[in-house]
DNA sequence: CAGCCTCGAGTTCC
DNA sequence: CTCGAGGCTG
């Protein structure tokens, strides 16, 4: 038969449909899994690659029945970003660190004491090594595997599905599952394989994998899954994310029972009742390390009980109750050719240190972070010593890791080595893009450019921080090409990048004429362009790069003001405030170093207090101010930050140039209806029935706003054993006061 | 006010 | 990923 009539599928019903795809399915994964045995190929190159265009075919003419096998599942996806994106039920979050023994131990307590347990020994933990390859998540409804997704960014990865399906250890269906099971693990390839296919590799004339972790990564993240299916990777399960059902009551049961559901895990997990029973078992593994066939980095302590894990939570990326233990870092000498200032997004100058190319686990490092000027003389402006003392100088021999496995810094200098000519390096005080001076504040650690939007680094760094993932994250319009627009003058502020099209008329012509674009990408850019109009108000503040202003602030202000003019119409109102506040923290800080001269007691809040009072603010800046600064997580710092960036004349000018080219969207509120959703609450005292940091998140998980003063603005104060002036304000104030028990009671009917 | 815990800002290499 | 520093808790 020709291939074109094989292909036609005009005259296929949706039942034949169905079971010809569960048919060619099973043909398709029949021949994956001979070709990864090794075993003789059951189809032709040519009869595989027809069956799966028959597929498409199929699932073209019938889209519903698209997703489960589709070795192409990106049929209509964007052709820019190559893969979908898919948003993770459950985040996909990282692991915090330890690198020495007291680090695990501190662990340990930190878990006692959030669960207000006296001891560990009702504690258990299960350890594992943790495997140096990409994480996945694997989702299945009904048995059968949907999608799989890469980590990406913790909320949204990218789809990776076709090439999951060329991996032997990941079925395709499984018995006996909760109707929705996703299972988590990292993808890796064993040195072996690794050593294989650089060898393949170089006869092919192709780019050679510096190490398994990224020959797995790049293999994974290929477009054509057949290039995937030639890649022999594996996958081990360690986790799950959304289930429609519990799975097990322990992390060791359920890694026993993703087991049984036939995922490969690692033979080297264990249950652990002490934290001397995770140190050895750390040991151990560190002494197989070398003979394992593939590549760990530390081993993963987590805690068992499933229960115990649910009430720990997270922090903002990482769970409290697992934790990495780290491998020491490999370490390697190489001398130090110059050192780079950089200057950021906020003017910080950054030096960097230019290295002689040199490998570092696995990597050649060729430059490495230096901090700051401290880092390099040695000591911090306290006198503490850094590295022992060591300033770092150009020509020196110098000590190289990477910590954590990513950023290269400088571990050590060798002063024997150093040759008698060399000098101190001289940290500059101008600009070394605009030459405007650069000054650092009293107690700051960085020294900044102060040239602000004049100097073209800084305001190319703000561009690209406009641009980026967690702000306006527009497609095809990434770090490089707001660089080319800034240094070709088409964009100049935020703004710009709205009237590209207009304000270029012909932009389009202009744009698909330079190299690199097309009249099909440079369309594809203005449309992601108008896309981003519409934009979340949190993602706009965000945006703006104020300093001190990141993601988390973003948002919080967001939700809590809901609309922009609110938003501004605050801060506007808070900026009289805002001077009086600064003015009288100077004189506080004043006074502090007076009093630490003359060795007096400092009162630094007293000073402040009593130089506000003087102020005379005008209520209703106060009270803008008040409302800033009451705010969960916001404080002066950042309040005057806000105040700072809105009343500059330039700044806030190509602020309302940028937002007249947008709609702004409020924020949906996160939390769902509950009895105490959208109430401001305060806890006090000495709670007993839960630990302060778990109530918190609690009532905010219920949509409760949790703020540390009592104010008018306090719904309810929640008061525990011994509550002292909060209770008394609150009182006063005539907030509604609750004790322990009633507050619990009151959410658990909710 | 000290000691956490988080967030923000800066960084490298693929 | 790490450092420094802001903000909160005790």
């Amino acid at each position: 038969m020709k291939l074109q009539d094989y292909l036609d599928v005009s005259k296929l019903t949706k039942k034949n449909a169905q079971l010809e795809l569960d048919e060619l399915a099973r043909q398709i994964e029949n021949a994956n899994s001979a070709y990864h045995a090794g075993d003789d190929p059951i189809l032709t190159d040519a009869e595989f690659d027809a069956k799966k265009r028959r597929v498409k075919a199929i699932e073209t003419k019938f889209p519903d029945l698209r997703g489960l096998f589709s070795p192409d599942f990106q049929v209509g996806a964007p052709a820019a970003s190559g893969f979908g994106k898919i948003p993770h039920a459950v985040r996909m979050m990282s692991l915090g660190n330890a690198f020495e023994d007291r680090d695990v131990s501190d662990f340990v307590r930190s878990i006692c004491k959030y669960l207000g347990l006296a001891g560990a020994d009702d504690l258990s933990f299960t350890a594992e090594p943790k495997i140096d390859g990409l994480s996945l998540s694997l989702r299945y409804e009904h048995g059968t595997l949907i999608h799989a997704a890469t980590r990406g960014d913790g909320s949204v990865g990218e789809n990776v599905t076709a090439n999951a399906l060329t991996i032997s250890d990941i079925p395709r269906e499984i018995e006996n599952a909760p109707e929705v099971l996703e299972v988590r693990g990292e993808v890796y390839m064993s040195h072996a394989d690794f050593a294989a296919l650089n060898i393949r590799q170089e006869k092919h004339g192709a780019k050679l994998f510096a190490n398994p972790r990224n020959a797995a990564a790049g293999s994974l993240r290929q477009l054509d899954p057949d290039i995937t299916r030639a890649r022999p990777l594996h996958f081990f399960a360690y986790s799950w994310g959304q289930l429609s059902s519990p799975i097990a009551e322990t992390q060791f049961d359920a890694i026993k029972r993703l087991e049984r559901f036939g995922f490969a895990t690692n033979p080297l997990t264990r249950q652990c009742g002490t934290v001397a029973e995770l140190i050895a078992h750390y040991r151990s593994i560190e002494g197989q390390r070398a003979s394992l066939g593939y590549d760990i980095d530390g081993v993963v302590y987590k805690v068992d009980r499933l229960d115990l894990q649910e009430r720990l939570g997270f922090r903002s990326t990482t769970p409290r109750w697992a934790i990495a233990h780290k491998f020491p870092a490999e370490l390697a000498w190489t001398r130090l050719e110059g050192i780079d200032i950089q200057v950021g997004r906020t003017g910080a100058l950054s030096p960097v240190a230019r290295l002689q190319p040199v490998t570092v686990g696995g990597v050649v490092v060729s430059n490495a972070t230096l901090h700051n000027e401290d880092y390099i003389r040695g000591f911090d402006s306290k006198g503490t010593s850094i590295r022992g003392g060591k300033d770092i100088r150009v020509g020196d021999w110098v000590q190289i890791y990477r910590a954590g496995d990513v950023i290269p810094k400088v571990a050590d200098v060798d002063l024997g080595r150093r040759s008698q000519n060399t000098v101190e390096y001289d940290f500059p005080t101008k600009c070394p893009v605009c030459g405007s001076p650069a000054l650092r504040a009293d107690g700051d650690a960085v020294r900044r450019c102060t040239g602000g939007l004049i100097c073209d680094a800084q305001a190319v760094e703000k561009l690209r921080h406009f641009v980026s993932r967690a702000a306006f994250d527009i497609e095809g319009m990434g770090a490089k090409q707001v660089e080319q627009f800034h240094a070709d003058g088409w964009i100049k502020e935020p703004s710009d990048i709205f009237t590209l099209e207009d304000r270029f008329g012909r932009g389009m012509q202009q744009l698909k004429n330079r190299e690199g674009w097309g009249e099909k990408s440079a369309k594809a850019l203005f449309e992601a362009i108008s896309k981003k109009r519409r934009v979340e108000l949190g993602k706009l503040v965000f945006a703006l790069g104020i300093r001190n202003v990141g993601e988390v602030a973003s948002r919080d202000l967001a939700l809590h003001f809901k609309v922009w003019d609110r938003l501004v119409e605050i801060v506007d109102l808070a900026l009289l405030a805002a001077i009086a506040y600064r003015k009288a923290d100077d004189a506080a800080t004043r006074e502090r170093i007076a009093a630490v001269q003359g060795s007096r007691r400092a009162r630094i809040s007293e000073v402040r207090k009593s130089a506000l009072a003087e102020a005379d603010v005008p209520k209703a800046s106060q009270a803008a101010w008040d409302e800033l600064v009451e705010l969960d997580g916001l404080g002066p710092v950042l309040a005057l930050s806000l105040c700072d960036a809105l009343s500059n004349c330039e700044e806030r000018a190509a602020i309302d140039r940028l937002i007249a080219h947008l709609t702004i969207l409020s924020p949906e509120d996160p939390v769902a209806d509950s009895r105490v959703s959208g109430k401001t609450v305060v806890f006090t005292g000495t709670l007993v029935r839960l630990k302060r940091a778990e109530a918190k998140k609690q009532a905010e998980s219920l949509g409760a706003k949790v703020a540390g003063t009592v104010s008018k603005k306090t719904d309810i104060l929640i008061a525990g054993e011994d509550a002292g002036s909060k209770a008394a304000k609150a009182a006063e104030l005539g907030v509604k006061i609750m004790n322990e028990d009633s507050w619990l009671e009151l959410i658990e009917r909710g």
